[in-house]
Formats: C-alpha cells, sequence, structure tokens
DNA sequence: ATACTAAGTTTAGGTACTAAACAAACTTCT
DNA sequence: AGAAGTTTGTTTAGTACCTAAACTTAGTAT
C-alpha cells in the first residue's frame, strides 16, 4: 500500500541545505502565501538559492505555486504556499484511549482534514490487534485505494501508559495488560511508514500547545499542559520538546505532595494531590458533604451511593449544584498549592487546563486563580497564561499529526 | 589591554564547517591524546576534511600535536589533544557574593590554572565599582602585561539577583540594590572581550553539574542543583542548557509549598519550603527546641540568643549535636516533600546538593534518602543519584568558565 | 634491499552557496 | 505607443567545503 520509492526524496542532503530547506519552510508557514523574493529577504538567503530549494519542495509536494499577484512596480510576484489537504502531504495522529482508538489526519497547514472514532472490540486488545486496527484506520483515512499514501509523511499514536517515546516501546499499559511491547517496530513493520509511539497525555499536551496559538512554536520558554480526570498527569514542553525524563516519567503532577499528612495514595504516599483532587476522591468528598447536610438523602438509599459516577458529578458541576461547586473549590485549592510550585520552579509562559476536570470553566478557575495569588510568586505568575484545553477527543491526535509534520523541517545533527 | 584581531578568526564560516569543527572538537575532548586518523573514523569525517580543520585549530590555539607515537604498522600516528594551560585559550569566572569577588581561569581542559578571591571593599559596590574590580581581577589573573589576553575567551559573572542571561541585564540585585544595570554590556565595553553575566547559584548549578562527572556533558535528562542555605535555590540544566524561564526566575525551590497551613513566608505565601527548612527558620527552630528541653540555659542568657548564627548553627550540626541533628532531620523531612514533588515532576537524573546545609553530609542526607523513599516514585527515584557538591566556592566561576569554553565547540543556527 | 602498511596530504570532482548578469513581465513617463 | 525603469525569477561564474582516490611520508616485516 505504500510506495517506498518516493516516500522521501531527501534522504541524502548536506546540512547546510537542510538549514535553509528548515528556514524557508518555517518562513513559508507563517509568511503564506508569499513569493520567492521574500522568502530570500526573510531568510537572507539569495534569490537563486530559494529558487532551487523551492522547486524541491514543489517536487515533494509540500509547497505550490498559487499564482501571480499584483505587481509592485515590475514583474508581478508568484505567490507559494505550503501545499494543503490530501493533495499535500499528510499525516495521521491516532489516540488508544479505555475503549477507543481516535484518528485524526492532519495536512501540511495543521489542518484536520478527516476524522474517524471507533469502539475498540469487546474482550482483550492484544498489540497485534490493535496494529490490525490501526492499519484499517489508516486505509479508511487515506482511501481504499490509498491515492495519497505516498504522501503520508508518518503516523502517531498515543497509548495510556509508560512509553519510551525515542523506541516507541511500550514498557507498560496496564489498561490492556501489556508489557515491553515494541509498538513502533510492529506498526512500521505492518504500514511501512514511520511511526512514532509515545504516552497519550503527552501526545495531548503536543497538541493543546501547538494549537494554542498563544506562543511561538519553538518558544523556549516551559508550557505545561495539566490532564486533571481520574488521574492527574500532565506534559511539560521546554524549548519546544517534550520533557520526557530519565524514566520517561516526567509530568507526573499527581504525586506532588499538597498534604504533608493527607489521605494514602495508590503510590504510597501520603497527600498526594492525585489523592485529594482526583476525580474518584472529588466523588468520595461530594458524598460526605452531602451525607453531613442531609443526612436522610443518601443514607436512606445506600443503593444510589455507587451511580454517583465522575460523569455524573461532572454534570452535578455543569449544573452549578452547591455542593459540587464546594468540593471544586476545594480541589481548586489544592491544585493550586501544587501548581504554584511548578509555576515558581519552573517559570512556564502557558499553563492549560485539560481533562474532564480541567473543562468545568468557572467553578474551577475562580478558586484555582485566587489560589495561585496567594501561593505563586508575583513575577513568574504574571507571566504565565491559564487557558482551557480546546482540542477534546483530538488533542492527543493533533499532536502527533503536528509532531510529525513539523519534523520535515526539522535540521538532524546527527552527533 | 586585548588585542582584538587575533581575538576570534572564525567569524565567516559555514554551518557545514561550524559543525564539523564541534564533532572533532567534542571527540578530540574525550578521546584525547588522538591521532587524525582516528578522528577521522570516529567522527565519519574524511582524513581529509579532518585535516583542513585540525589545521584551523592549531592556528587558533585551541588544539597542539604532541608528537608520534608508536607506529601500528606504518606510518606513526602524530597525536593530537586540545590545547592545555596558558599556552591554550582560556576563559574566566567570576562569582560575586556579598563580601567577596572569586575568579577562576579555566583552560580548555576544563581544569583551573588559577584562582583569586578578594574581599570587596567597604562600602556600597556600585555597578562602575565592581567592572573596575573584574578589570583588575582579570588582569591579575592573566598577568600585567596580558601576554595570552588574545587567547581570552572570555569572561563570565554570577551575580545574587534577577538576571536576564540572554543580555546579560541584571534587573535586580537586592542585596547591591542594583535595578536594571546592563553589567554585560559595560563589561565588554571595558575589557573587549565576551562576557557572560547569570545569576550566582545557576552559575554553580552549571558548575557543580558539568564537574560532577557524573553523566555526559550534553544528557537530555534533568539535572538538579539545589542551593540550600538562607535562601533556597536552584539550577535545572535539561539538555545540557539551564532552565530560564519566562521572567528568568525558573529554579525558585524554596518557595515551594510544603506545608499549606505553615508559617508566613516573607513572599507572602505560608508554608514555603524556605520559611520552614531555609538556615533561619532552622536556627529558630533549634532556639525552640532548646528552650522547651533546657530552659534555664537560654532563657536565663538572653545574651546569647543573637549569637547563635546560621554557621555557629552548622558548626553544632557538624560536632554532632543531638538537638541540632534533630532540626537537620525535621529540615530534611520537608525538603523531601518539595524535592519528591520535583523528582516525579521533571524525573532527573541527577541532584546536587550545594550551599552551607548542603554540606553537612550524613545528618542531612540520612533523614533525606528516608524521606524520599516514601514520597517520591519507585521509578523515578530509582533513576535518581543524589550527591553532594564538591566544589566549593568555586563553583559558579567553574560553571561560567566550562559554559563559556564550550560555546567554542557550539553550532550556532540563526534562526 | 624489497615489499607491505598505515598516516597524513594533495588532487579531482561534486554539492551548494552567493553575486552578478540576464530574462521576463510588469508600470510609468513622455 | 514606445522608451525607460522596476521588480521577480533564472542563469552563470566563482567560491567554500566536502569526499574518494591517488600520492607522499614514514614506519615494519621478510
Amino acid at each position: 500500500m505504500i510506495n517506498e520509492q518516493t516516500a522521501n526524496p531527501k534522504i541524502a542532503s548536506t546540512i547546510q541545505r537542510q538549514v535553509n530547506r528548515a528556514k524557508i519552510l518555517r518562513t513559508l508557514r507563517t509568511l503564506q502565501p508569499v513569493a520567492r523574493v521574500d522568502l530570500a529577504r526573510e531568510t537572507g538567503l539569495s534569490r537563486a538559492t530559494v529558487s532551487s530549494i523551492v522547486d524541491e519542495l514543489v517536487l515533494e509536494s509540500l509547497v505550490e505555486e498559487i499564482g501571480a499577484t499584483t505587481s509592485r512596480g515590475g514583474r508581478r510576484p508568484i505567490l507559494l504556499r505550503v501545499r494543503p489537504g490530501r493533495e499535500g502531504r499528510s499525516a495521521i495522529g491516532f489516540e488508544l484511549s479505555r475503549n477507543n482508538l481516535t484518528g485524526v489526519v492532519v495536512d501540511l497547514h495543521g489542518r484536520v482534514i478527516a476524522t474517524h472514532r471507533e469502539l475498540l472490540p469487546a474482550g482483550q486488545l492484544e498489540p497485534a490487534g490493535l496494529v490490525e486496527l490501526v492499519r484499517q484506520q489508516v486505509e479508511r483515512l487515506t482511501g481504499p485505494q490509498a491515492p495519497a499514501a505516498h504522501n503520508l509523511v508518518g503516523i502517531g499514536l498515543g497509548v495510556p501508559g509508560l512509553v519510551n517515546p525515542d523506541t516507541g516501546f511500550v514498557q507498560l499499559a496496564a489498561q490492556f495488560g501489556w508489557h515491553s511491547v515494541p509498538l513502533k517496530e510492529m506498526l512500521e513493520e505492518r504500514l511501512k511508514v514511520p511511526v512514532k509511539v509515545m504516552n497519550n497525555v503527552k501526545a495531548a499536551a503536543l497538541g493543546e500547545v501547538i494549537y494554542s496559538n498563544d506562543t511561538p512554536d519553538h518558544s523556549p520558554n516551559p508550557r505545561l499542559y495539566l490532564s486533571l480526570g481520574e488521574g492527574i498527569g500532565s506534559g511539560l514542553i521546554i524549548e519546544g520538546k517534550l520533557l520526557s525524563g530519565a524514566s520517561y516519567t516526567a509530568g507526573e503532577f499527581g504525586h506532588i505532595t499538597v498534604a504533608p499528612n493527607g489521605p494514602l495514595c495508590t503510590c504510597g504516599n501520603t497527600g498526594c494531590l492525585e489523592a485529594v483532587a482526583g476525580l474518584p476522591a472529588l466523588v468520595s468528598r461530594y458524598l460526605e458533604l452531602a451525607r453531613l447536610e442531609e443526612p436522610n438523602r443518601l443514607t436512606t438509599t445506600p443503593g444510589e451511593f455507587p451511580f454517583l459516577t465522575s460523569a455524573r458529578f461532572l454534570e452535578a458541576v455543569s449544573a452549578g449544584d452547591r455542593l459540587a461547586g464546594r468540593v471544586v473549590a476545594e480541589a481548586a485549592e489544592q491544585i493550586a498549592t501544587a501548581l504554584a510550585g511548578v509555576i515558581n520552579f519552573t517559570n512556564p509562559e502557558l499553563i492549560i487546563l485539560g481533562g474532564p476536570l480541567g473543562q468545568v470553566g468557572a467553578a474551577l478557575l475562580d478558586p484555582l486563580n485566587q489560589a495561585l495569588r496567594r501561593r505563586a510568586l508575583p513575577l513568574p505568575l504574571s507571566q504565565v497564561r491559564l487557558i482551557t484545553a480546546s482540542l477534546g477527543v483530538n488533542a492527543a491526535g493533533l499532536g502527533l499529526g503536528a509532531t510529525l509534520i513539523s519534523q520535515l523541517s526539522e535540521v538532524v545533527l546527527s552527533r
């Protein structure tokens, strides 16, 4: 299904060339539509070099001419742009969650050109089964005859678990009972395209940060994506790169201690943020408060207890339920304690709140901002913008897709 | 005093050349003494290119031949090494502290070839006065006629305060009453060499990390230097680069909340680590405990109170004073709470304990390690090595010197 | 002595850049 | 309308820097 010959014509180019290609692509992306002269002026390269590189990029389906524009006193400039849609090249990002596989096709502009979401089959999901599911979705998303398959830059997959993003090796994915699965290898073997595998929350972090349009893609400053849900995780992006850490576990925000003598956490520590502000803790707290306030309402109907799910709790929050609001406000206080520490320590320029609890709006944001003003240092706090995630279930897919796309204009200095 | 002409012959070289120069210098540093053939094999460059670049490096006093070695069956290889000592090139790193100016000359091997430490003159220190002091020390350290002055790569200065390391602009140095001082500009103007100005704790972080010889210089993984003293600061190094943050305040470890309802901190928050484990807090705690245990010893001689300085407290710790040990153990518990959070969140491979309190040894390390085992996640904890700082007062100077030296083999991809 | 081998240099050829000349496609001025 | 001037994009000539291969140098082995 994949034509290897045409897949990547820029195999052997010098470092010089790579750098200049990257310069041109970067400038093109930000200034498009734009003429060669302007690219030359902007990049500092000669017009000759720009022409030569643009020719290459056109051959590779990365760039296209979109006709001449109005004259500026002489010959009319020919406008160029990054080639959009299925005619240009594209990447597919997938997210594997407990019950779904969600795929997104991203074009060279970073725009979504197709999505597909499907339920996982019942029963235990084996790695080989996932590979097959991904293959099917790739076919569906690119078309059965895969007409533009040679234009596929690569595919990415976000997995809930411990993944080494360099090797694409899944060390542990507890939800599926996986240990030591070379998922990247398996997918590349089957699909014959470059594959990127990483943790799903981290992929979502990349997506939300890149698509926030709040800060330049390669800003050196830390940007943090916080996922607030059953668990509390995060992705920290520094110099445009996701921080992995020595054992690929960087970003464990949920196990920061916020109440030294607090409740026992599943990790063995006491007072972890997750133990006091994870959704299960909030549900318990809600029940506790409800019982205190109206001993009759809930204690007399014990059958109702198991039915207060996280989802229902969040509905109650959105509906303006007073008690639920109070529980969220308490959680916000705890989250702020950990977040203030991270703001002081890493001095980020952007924080994006995601995950189910991150989306509830003012019920969380107001008390959170208040507490941050008390707990964080004024200077770093003044530099950070706190916003809400906006990509929903496509976040991880978009992050992976955009990452693959941006690798097209990356310089590889082989050590 | 400085000859600008000979200062930097590698002004206009292509990116290709820069990359290859860097490759060769890196390999040379790790494999020296080494012959051209081996450099060629190791770097993948042709012997011709290696010869050409080595010629350049020799001209620039960066590299020297040290004669032929034994034959391996044919012509004897000529060994090369990075040129050591004053004959090679060198950099000078300074640290400005409350009372001293400490200078260190570092050669291309990263070795100290001279140091000088002097008391600051009495009275208010003005920026212009500091510039003059630095100039004098540079002259003393390189010799009055500055014979090797053209071999000076640059000078660095660590300042206790808020510094933008890119511009060398000191935004605030409270100890000296400085606001908005363009110190780098002033020093470059006066000394006619490249100057790097940064925060002193961060410079020390670079020094301790680089000289720890524990991890490769450009390890992607986070490495943390913790300075425990009156205040508690840190420097976080990721991908071999110091993290600055959006307002150049990254590394504020002392204002992580470890006791949400604890004592008020100078920053306005309650329960900051610094407020419970900074040296002043430990001294107070010691007096409190002493009073409880032996109401007579201290309360009857009130004149003794002001004499318990931080220095004396640390002596008591070293002397094995039981109470002091208990106070340090309590502090270790608090430090571990914050540190566990940082270990979980950044997943570092190395943590270096510095500052006066960081040096007390087992009194701190034992309870700290114990508490970390309780509080930090097992996987990231298992990847981190916790060691003690080893460079003393020269840490910042060495960090700056080594940074300047390593900039010689850095590739600048002007965006 | 002769043959072999390895290290380092020189040479010929290729890639990729720039400056400058040129060609193409406009506008403006008389 | 025709000549002159502008601007864009391409071609050309020259330069920097790489590699492969030939060559020189300086040894060892027989």
